[in-house]
DNA sequence: TAAATTTGCGTAACTAATTACGTAATTAAT
DNA sequence: ATTAATTACGTAATTAGTTACGCAAATTTA
């Protein structure tokens, strides 16, 4: 299949698809050999009841990895060919099955079927050089600890946190600032004072107070935003605040990337603490806070209404660098 | 899948199988994911046409693999979507389908959803010590040189022909030395007066005239005969004779099992030739006593009727071994 | 040039699985 | 002792493919 070749791995799916498709089409014709009427769709539940004992419907489906519809629907063609009965049921919910007398002799029957196949499955496996029984084996594995749905999703978010810049403030920014702050903190919250304040003259508010706007630019447009606040309580702190990320833009962490550059930021104008105020509704920022390395401290004197939660972060030497 | 570690690699096509749709259901999504409307089934034609140019409907097949029909449905699905047009068409069995104007936006649309995939699915595979990737690709190579089926067949046969003993006439195997070969001649011919003969008195007419007789053993079943006449003409030789190989026992190597112990019969009594007679229709014994290094001859009197070909082979000391 | 064969495609029916949903039996909670 | 929740199963609809078959157009052969 040149073909697969030429798309790359991405198509790993459909040539899965079209092995296997070969290998089962085969299989029914590998039964036919050795008289042994039974369908190749048959051979999971045919093994996981060989050893005799009996079985519920959904127990057998865990076992072999179906659907218990699809178990159900083997089942019962399986008992129309008498390869299995209906056993006890004290529980009326419960099937449950085990192997017939004609089953059980099929058991002895197929074993050199088994031997065979087995035989010649290893041989051919034995002949590749990369192990393709292992291969799927490690696959299951690793897709088990993290599917690749989720791989996608990380690879993703890698690729497009790579595309986003982090800028200072210019006027042009001004109307986004302002924006994309109304925008949750309305939805959230209502507007207070001291937010039109500074949104509205973040020159005058934040800039001239010796204060910084860090923005987040993906191709150009401004899809986050933060700003750094000087406080002048004594120490050489700033008030991480009005930072907002687009609803468009999420899953992009881009509000660990302000986050980290407004710290780095910090750091590099000497600042000793950065601190924040917030909400314990807003799980997911406290959460990001956390990950900046903010933790919870009280008695800060605020104007915000909505603040129910404080927090800091000591700067440290390595801010500057990561 | 612990069931499958137990079940053995024999149920590699349903392993293979779940591993197939655990990939393709989470493809699905990250379609959804980067907001393509596309169906992951449609991505080989997608692919293969995203060159630019106009193919037909089987060379699409072709080149990804798929049935005809497959790939009709697959196409009228996209056109319905406005993905494909239909082209040109000169010759009005043919279909000519290239992407549309839309089909072309996604093909730009797309191209960070590629990169994404193949790299996550590239980390995964590069995680698994055995590479799926090329352990697939081997055993498209392998199964195209000889399928599965043409595996287990061979497997089949060597164990059945490793079952087989040959043994030395008995009294006990009379009566199936002489119903396997009237079997077959009258079968094809009708048996002639010097049949008749060695067949009611094996013993007589050929044992007591120096000659053997073997017998193929299946499960203490005679499945297989043959005979080796002492000759009488100057030279040190046998006539291969009266060879017979239950039909139920066919495709198990009998003939070519009782043909070698034969040879190496005649090698350990010293003989310098063997012969035989036949006739061509039955080329299937023809082929056997080729492969056993006769050569066709002429001019030996024959009591028989149906002989038309006449064969020999020189016996060597390797005989003795093989 | 007519007849036979090949090619290309579409439709229908089938296959081996799935999800969605309903229902009866059992178990847990009030 | 009811009521609610859970468990086990079956049925129906869906999915992504497959073979089987038939028809019309084109090509080859006589």
């Amino acid at each position: 299949m040149e073909f697969y070749k030429m798309a790359g791995i991405k198509s790993i799916g459909s040539r899965l698809r079209m092995l296997t498709n070969k290998i089962t089409d085969d299989a029914a014709q590998i039964y036919k050999l050795y008289n042994i009427e039974m369908q190749p769709k048959w051979f999971p539940v045919f093994y996981a009841l060989s050893e005799g004992n009996e079985k519920t419907i959904t127990g057998i489906a865990q076992e072999i990895g179906h659907s218990h519809p699809s178990v159900s629907k083997i089942i019962s063609e399986m008992i129309e060919d008498g390869l299995i009965e209906k056993k006890d049921n004290s529980d009326a919910r419960r099937s449950m099955v085990g192997l017939s007398e004609k089953g059980m002799s099929y058991k002895e029957k197929i074993q050199d079927q088994y031997t065979d196949v087995e035989d010649a499955i290893e041989a051919l496996n034995r002949q590749a050089t990369n192990d393709l029984w292992k291969a799927i084996e490690e696959w299951e594995f690793l897709l088990e600890q993290k599917t690749l749905l989720r791989r996608v999703i990380e690879q993703k978010k890698k690729r497009e946190s790579n595309a986003v810049l982090i800028a200072s403030f210019k006027p042009e920014y001004a109307n986004a600032f302002r924006q994309l702050n109304e925008e949750w903190i309305s939805s959230y919250f209502k507007m207070e004072e001291a937010d039109y304040r500074s949104l509205d003259n973040p020159q005058e508010y934040i800039l001239d107070q010796g204060g910084h706007i860090l923005v987040a630019l993906l191709n150009d447009e401004v899809v986050g935003v933060c700003a750094l606040m000087a406080m002048h309580d004594g120490e050489h702190a700033f008030e991480l605040a009005k930072m907002a990320v687009s609803p468009s833009a999420q899953g992009k962490s881009i509000g660990w990337l302000l986050g980290q550059a407004a710290l780095n930021k910090a750091a590099s104008l000497g600042a000793k603490k950065v601190y924040l105020e917030s909400n314990t509704i807003l799980k997911p920022a406290i959460s990001l806070y956390h990950k900046l390395g903010f933790q919870k401290i009280a008695g800060h004197p605020t104007p915000y209404e909505r603040c129910n939660i404080q927090m800091a972060v000591d700067i440290n030497p390595s801010h500057k660098k990561s």
